[in-house]
Parts: C-alpha cells; sequence; structure tokens
RNA sequence: GGAGAGAUGGCAGAGUGGUCGAUUGCGGCGGUCUUGAAAACCGUUGGCCUGCGAGGGUCCGGGGGUUCGAAUCCCUCUCUCUCCGCCA
C-alpha cells in the first residue's frame, strides 16, 4: 500500500500518478483517508493526554499506599475510574478509525511512475524492445497441442483425468524438457548472481497480505482453508515474505533472489482459445527473480533484470518482443511493469512469458520490510520481481518454432540439460 | 493424534502486581591504548504512533479479562520444544 505519509505530503502528485490507473473516484478516495487520518492524530493526542494522566495517578497511588496514606490513595482511585471510561472511549473511536483508515489505504492501488503511458487496456501497452529470430515453418505446422499429441509429450487428457482442466501431465521427452528449462534458468540465474531459494508451496495469510495477494485478489488462489493456507500462485509470494518485518542491513543491497516453483491459479473467468493447450494452466513451474534493493537504484536494477529476461530468450533462439504496460493494464500492486512475449509461430501470436515490475515500497510498506538509513533511520525498501521464466508458454514456442518434418529441434543450450537434439 | 514444557530487546537469558522499556552477558557502534590489529578498559546500543520541539503515548507471541496500576494474575488463540504414536 501506498505510505500515508506520502500521501499527505504529495497529494497532487499522488493524484495525478494514480490517474494513469484509471481508479475511480480518485480524489474523493484520496481525500477521505486524508480526513479520516486527521480525525485519527486528534484522538490520539486526546487518548495520549488521558493516558499519561491515568499513569500518573497510578503512580502517585503506588507511592501513597507505600507510605500507608491509604485514605488519600482512596480518593485517587475514584479520579483514576472517571479517566479510564473516557480513555476506552477514545481508544475505541481511534481503533475504528485506524481500522477504516487501514481499510482505505489497503484499496488503494500502487502510484505508477510518471514515465508510464497511459491507456486503458493491453491495446494501449508500448513496445519498446524487439528481439527477431527467423522462423522456418514447414508447411503443415501444427499448434503445440497438436504436436504434444503426436509425440506423445504432454497429455491433457490425462491431467482431466487425474485432476481437472488446466493440470497436464507431462511425460518423457517432454518432462525432461520441463527439468531442463528449469535447471537451465535456475544456473543461468546463479550465474547471475541470484541466491537459489526453494519456497514452500503454501501460505499463510499474512503472506499473501504482504505481496498484494490478498485481500483484493483471494479468487485468484487455491485456498486451503482447514488450515488457513494458499497455494502460491507465484513464487515471489513467499520469496519476497521472507522478509518481511525485517530490518536488513543496506549492505546487503541488492538482495537477489532466485526460485523456482509450482504456481497455482484458479483463472477464474477465463475461456476460449486463450486456455487451449499450455497457453492457460491452473497449475504451471516458474522460475522466477526477486530483488530487495535500496530506493535510490532499483530502477537500474529492474533494467538489468530486463536484461537478464532478454538474454534467456536469446539463449533460446526465441523471437520476442518487450511491452511497457500501460497503467491501464498494469497490476494493482506495480509502479512500472515490462511483459516479455515470444512469437509462438503456428498459433501466429505473442505468448506472455514474464513480467518484470518494479514495486517500489507498495509491498515493503505492507510487510514492514525496512533498512537503516545513512542517519540509522528506518526506511522502506524497494521491491522487485520478474519470470525468468514461466515455464508453459516457451515450450509452447519452441516446439512450434522450432518443428521440422524430422522431428522438433531442442535450442543448443538445452542439449546439455536434455541429453537429446531434438523430439522425434 | 496423545502427554508435558515454553514464547521477554539482534542473540542468549533474568525478572511472578507499583519507581521495569525492562538486570546481565554476547554481538553491534564510538572511544582510550597500539606502528596496525587483537586483548583490556570506558561509553553507547529497539520498534511504532504523535508533536516544530520539549515531551507524551505504545509494544515483553496474538486477542480478551481482573486491577487505581500487568512482562508478572485469569481466559483464549497461535506457534515452538520434549516424549509417545505414525511416517517419506
Amino acid at each position: 500500500m501506498l505510505q500515508l505519509q506520502y500521501i499527505k505530503e504529495h497529494r497532487e502528485e499522488c493524484i495525478s500518478r494514480l490517474k494513469i490507473k484509471n481508479v475511480k473516484d480518485l480524489e474523493a478516495r484520496v481525500d477521505e483517508i486524508l480526513a479520516i487520518d486527521a480525525e485519527r492524530r486528534a484522538l490520539q493526542v486526546k487518548a495520549d493526554a488521558v493516558k499519561a494522566d491515568q499513569n500518573r495517578i497510578a503512580k502517585e497511588i503506588g507511592a501513597l499506599m507505600k507510605e500507608g496514606r491509604r485514605d488519600e490513595a482512596e480518593d485517587r482511585k475514584a479520579e483514576s475510574g472517571k479517566l479510564k471510561a473516557e480513555s476506552e472511549e477514545l481508544a475505541s473511536r481511534q481503533a475504528e478509525a485506524e481500522q477504516a483508515l487501514n481499510e482505505k489505504l489497503l484499496s488503494l492501488p500502487n502510484a505508477p511512475h510518471p514515465s508510464v503511458p497511459e491507456g486503458r487496456s493491453a491495446e494501449d501497452n508500448v513496445v519498446v524492445a524487439q528481439h527477431d529470430v527467423k522462423i522456418n515453418l514447414p508447411e503443415n505446422a501444427l499448434p503445440h497441442w497438436e504436436l504434444c499429441q503426436k509425440y506423445d509429450i504432454i497429455d491433457f487428457e490425462l491431467g482431466n483425468k487425474i485432476t481437472g482442466a488446466g493440470f497436464p501431465v507431462y511425460k518423457g521427452k517432454g518432462a525432461r524438457l520441463q527439468r531442463a528449462l528449469i535447471n537451465f534458468f535456475l544456473n543461468e540465474a546463479a550465474e547471475a548472481g541470484y541466491q537459489e531459494i526453494m519456497p514452500p508451496l503454501m501460505v499463510n495469510e499474512a503472506s499473501g497480505l504482504g505481496t498484494g495477494q490478498l485481500p483484493d485478489k483471494e479468487g485468484q488462489m487455491y485456498a486451503i482453508p482447514l488450515d488457513g493456507f494458499y497455494m502460491i500462485p507465484t513464487a515471489e509470494v513467499p520469496i519476497t515474505n521472507l522478509y518481511r518485518g525485517e530490518i536488513v542491513d543496506a549492505r546487503r543491497f541488492p538482495i537477489r533472489h532466485v526460485g523456482y516453483s509450482e504456481c497455482f491459479r484458479r483463472e477464474a473467468g477465463s475461456y476460449g482459445k486463450d486456455v487451449r493447450g499450455l497457453n492457460r494452466l491452473h497449475e504451471f513451474s516458474k522460475v522466477e527473480i526477486v530483488v530487495i534493493e535500496h530506493p535510490d537504484r532499483s530502477y537500474d536494477t529492474l533494467e538489468e533484470m530486463k536484461h537478464h529476461v532478454g538474454s534467456l530468450l536469446e539463449k533460446l533462439g526465441l523471437p520476442y518482443h518487450v511491452l511497457k504496460l500501460c497503467g491501464g493494464d498494469m497490476s494493482f500492486t506495480s509502479a512500472m511493469t515490462f511483459d516479455f512475449e515470444v512469437w509462438s509461430a503456428a498459433q501466429q501470436r505473442w505468448l506472455e512469458v514474464s513480467s518484470v515490475s518494479n514495486f517500489e515500497t507498495f509491498q515493503a510498506n505492507r510487510m514492514k520490510l525496512r533498512f537503516k538509513d545513512e542517519a540509522g533511520k528506518p526506511q522502506l525498501c524497494h521491491t522487485l520481481n520478474g519470470s525468468a521464466l514461466a515455464l508453459p508458454r516457451i515450450v509452447a514456442a519452441i516446439l512450434e518454432n522450432n518443428q521440422t518434418p524430422d522431428g522438433i529441434l531442442m535450442p543448443q543450450c538445452l542439449v546439455p540439460y536434455l541429453g537429446f537434439d531434438r523430439i522425434d
């Protein structure tokens, strides 16, 4: 969530930044927050004064009792009793104001960086980079779901049987390809300085709140109500929450992590050709990079992360472009996001395989993730993350783009991990 | 799943109704000494809210209660540890 202090001190700037995200009733919501905060502070000043009186009297009673002046102590007790009622009343009003303030703040999205383009939908995203690769498709090129069947490497029907739609079963060379990609991505990230984490695949509610999945995207996660857990939609959740509530040593910046996990998403409301084959799944594998960074350096780090993601796609020999998301297409939590899309030649469409974002202090504020600045004062860190990479659509593009009459050729960089160079 | 013990500051560990935001040790930071370092010695060392400031308030796992007053007493939840059972 946004920092209250920022909203207070930069109301105009805050509103103009949020406008880009097409927030409804924006000014009214911001002003309501400011009003509730003012009320809350006024209540606290009053409550503190009453409390101070109570504390003083309680000490006096202690002293009087020690000296054996019981009558005077009893007078004091009566006095304190009156204050108690007043103090309880003030405290409960203050708690109400605090809760209201918190709810309002929690429901306000992150303010986009001033350079984020305006726009309503994905149509308005801006292509900022393009990397072409020549593709020679055979005459009778097949979409990946037919290739999966032809070579018996990914079985969607079997997944339906044992779980349901969107839970494919990888077989033989298809399974081996998954494992190879995961290892390739993890090794590349390790070489780039990211420490590997293998996180739990279920998290508690506090973690969901920390990274912003809760409360507003609750319906997107699979829940385990009996134990109060959620299946993670991305490794971002457990890895970023590793630092929840911490005051980290500024000398550790940037804190770079990479982790592979299965990701679980309900994807309620999805349908049609978008969900065909590997295009959209309920469970998929992803390698994620997460960085905790000093606010002054976070946008440089975002560039480094983009560079890392781009280098992976280039090694895999996939054509891709990079989109800078417009305000209307950005996530609730992000201040700036770049999407990487690969060209899937047989489907003739772009598939999103990575999303790299800077959240600035939005997540850090929710999870109280801080560092000490030069003056020794705690400040919020910036958090960033990006897919590096999500497997299914990478697999779809590899299968489609590299198909030949003699089988599907594997990218050279994967051969050492695979132990074969083609699927046939 | 059954039985028991526990949760205090970065860590360890005192504190069982009043002057305790909390003894002490370690660690951290600053200094003295030293060519430098170590050792030794001295000092210092939490977060949050509020206030221009002085200051005030708050926090001893979470929530609730008793009391003029709670780290300390009561209830409850969560978590951790030990033993038994089960198990990869």
